[in-house]
DNA sequence: ACTCGACCTGGTCATATGACCTAGTCGGTG
DNA sequence: CACCGACTAGGTCATATGACCAGGTCGAGT
């Protein structure tokens, strides 16, 4: 990040909000500090005195969102710590994967990430840190405490592409996100019973 | 597709190539009449001949490059009719998800593709008919030719958001493409013993 | 010979974008 | 009070992009 740009100050905030949301609808191509700008309702020379330019600005878009997201994550699944392991699983697989279903603004947002990190090896790095956390809270969320780190692991490879992968493919399959949701959860019950 | 674009013409050929070449490289953001021109080594005015605009453009090599997809996939395929079922199972994800380990020029354009499909819901479209394709030649590669419509759908749904999703998250993971192939094997052969 | 359509080019022009500069305001500090 | 840094804006200018136009060549058909 530019130096001025503090990851907590309210412009820095806004500007980045804005270029979240205009990644989303339009794209990286219609993406422009002048429109982001416009979009928070300052000049563009504010806006370049935050972000050196659209790269140092779309850096710091995917650190905030991937921080998000992963802040996400790990409140939706501490609130289900509480119930029985075959619960939590059945929660979170199904809304994980029913949000999958959607072209939510999650899915979107992601797409562009995942296109931009094709192309920006910093990019890559950062959404690989993102799926290396969003791992181990899946793991977490679906195996028991004690479970040994080789479990840890089969059950996090099976899952996490699963996941990201449905949100590209699941509209085109037969079947919808309730079977996947049931094919996974049963994979899961051979892998680690309940 | 604009009406002077025929897909066997030469030169539309030529210019659809060189805009893939350069999505590979640039994704969207760097996709302009003008670059793709300069590429081809052809006037603006020329490209503009064959497609109106960069959205003609984009869905023509949508088309095109699933379309190329969809026939590597049926050929690789069919190479392997004549082996024993586990063997070609093996092969295909084998095959498959080291692929996706890579930052291969698949990977990086199917990234460009969802990011664009994201925003364009005929490309979304076109991608859903790729996927139900490849859903077809992925069940025939991996089962035998008499297995159930059911069985179908469901080993179908476990591998292709699996394999897509890989491409994302497998550099991310604790283990690497042998791992995910041996756990995708075992969970197919108690799916569908081969 | 003439016409027509396919194909190709160069040019004009409006618009968008970002790099960069200058200047002003405001609050804090010595 | 003067200085400095944080912040904000407007302006200039070079460059890139695409819409669109006019005109030329060539081959086939009448």
């Amino acid at each position: 990040m530019n130096g001025r740009a503090s990851s907590a100050s309210p412009k820095t905030l806004q500007i980045i909000e804005a270029a979240l949301t205009i990644l989303r609808d339009e794209g990286e191509r219609g993406l422009s500090m002048r429109g982001v700008a416009g979009r928070v309702g300052v000049s563009l020379s504010n806006v370049q005195y935050y972000f050196r330019g659209k790269d140092a600005l779309i850096r710091a878009v995917v650190d905030h969102y991937v921080a998000q997201c992963s802040r996400e994550l790990a409140d939706a699944t501490a609130r289900t710590t509480e119930r029985p392991l075959a619960d939590r699983r059945r929660t979170l697989l199904r809304d994980t994967l029913r949000h999958g279903h959607e072209m939510t603004d999650m899915c979107r947002i992601f797409r562009e990430l995942w296109s931009v990190a094709g192309r920006d090896a910093s990019v890559e790095a950062a959404l690989d840190a993102y799926y290396r956390q969003t791992a181990e809270t899946l793991a977490a969320a679906l195996l028991a405490p004690d479970a040994p780190d080789a479990l840890k692991e089969r059950v996090v490879l099976l899952v996490l592409p699963y996941v990201e992968g449905y949100s590209v493919t699941g509209r085109a399959l037969a079947q919808g996100p309730d079977a996947a949701v049931d094919l996974l959860l049963s994979l899961l019950e051979d892998l680690a019973p309940a």
